[in-house]
DNA sequence: GCCAACGTTGGC
DNA sequence: GCCAACGTTGGC
């Protein structure tokens, strides 16, 4: 059974046309427990993912990816010059892990949050919570239909 | 830029 | 184990 989910990213750092240029990206920079424990945990190759740009000017879905490998340490945890460095990790017991995603196509447009909180077919939605501040979580299968035709 | 919400850290 | 301080997220 495939799961979906959703995958934040702000578009300055890094947008769903940085993935469709370079096809295929590690999700690195994760540091959060749950959102580590839904990519090492809950996500299987093939998994069905949107792409969400936020802290913009039009936060919204504006993309759909898909899980293209397995879980894996992130390397930058162990990178003393990267801003993800974690002098606690070790590479005997990785702390933080990732999963590429891969480019799978844009939405035609961007399912903004403003009509997604809208609807009351998608209350209790992880990402409509108040105060969600997760970075990777899970999509119901009955959510990732409803927002398809939205598009 | 503001600030509410939340997770993490560290002193005790 | 509590909780204040601190840092981060992310909508607005």
């Amino acid at each position: 059974m495939k799961n979906h989910w959703l995958m934040k990213s702000e578009p300055d750092a890094f947008s769903i046309d940085d993935l469709k240029r370079n096809k295929q990206e590690p999700w690195d920079g994760v540091r959060n427990y749950q959102a580590r424990n839904f990519m090492r945990d809950g996500m299987r190759v093939g998994d069905q993912v949107f792409f969400y740009h936020s802290n913009c000017s039009e936060p919204g879905i504006v993309g759909i990816a898909k899980v293209a490998t397995d879980a894996y340490p992130d390397p930058s945890q162990f990178d003393p010059k990267s801003k993800y460095f974690d002098p606690a990790s070790s590479r005997d017991s990785p702390r933080w892990m990732l999963v590429d995603v891969a480019f799978v196509r844009k939405l035609k447009r961007t399912v903004t949050l403003k009509e997604l909180q809208a609807r009351q077919d998608l209350d209790g939605m992880a990402l409509l919570r108040k105060g969600n501040r997760l970075s990777v979580m899970p999509v119901d299968a009955t959510h990732w239909q409803t927002i398809l035709a939205l598009e």
